[in-house]
DNA sequence: TATATTTGTAAAGTTTTATTTACATAATGT
DNA sequence: ACATTATGTAAATAAAACTTTACAAATATA
């Protein structure tokens, strides 16, 4: 799986350490994802989609 | 969190079984996930929302 | 250049998601 | 009533998501 954090969250001018506040996860879970070690939890990708206001699949796309 | 996948699964007149076959997953998660004892994975999720040609946040909603 | 901030990464551990096998109960069909 | 199909559940295990601590490397700023 894809996904565009990090272009997002320079958008929106945020740390890492920021974005895991605002999400309440680790700054190194924002980083795992964003390195695409692994994908986040439904609820996970729910906070960061409303955070960002789009679509969870704006920005973690699965092809397949 | 709350879903409606018994409700999606009665209206396209699937089983668990079947289900489960079409998403990849066994019987026993489609049947955990039904009675809520977990959520499903960000794949698992993104792959029932195609199936059932909806959005993610119309089958399972998150409050706060 | 020196210092502070941000990012990348690693290891060990916990929690959550999913599997397999198995069996009991409920519902459906003959 | 009996057999078949579908659902609920449980235990043991595996795999994935996430945590904490810690440190190195990269980037920005004084």
């Amino acid at each position: 799986m894809k996904n565009k954090l990090k272009v997002l969250r320079a958008e929106h001018n945020l740390t890492q350490e920021q974005l895991a506040n605002a999400v309440d996860v680790s700054r190194q879970t924002i980083n795992a994802i964003e390195k695409e070690k692994f994908d986040p939890s439904l609820v996970l990708a729910i906070k960061l989609s409303r955070l960002f206001k789009t679509d969870i699949e704006t920005i973690f796309t699965y092809e397949k």
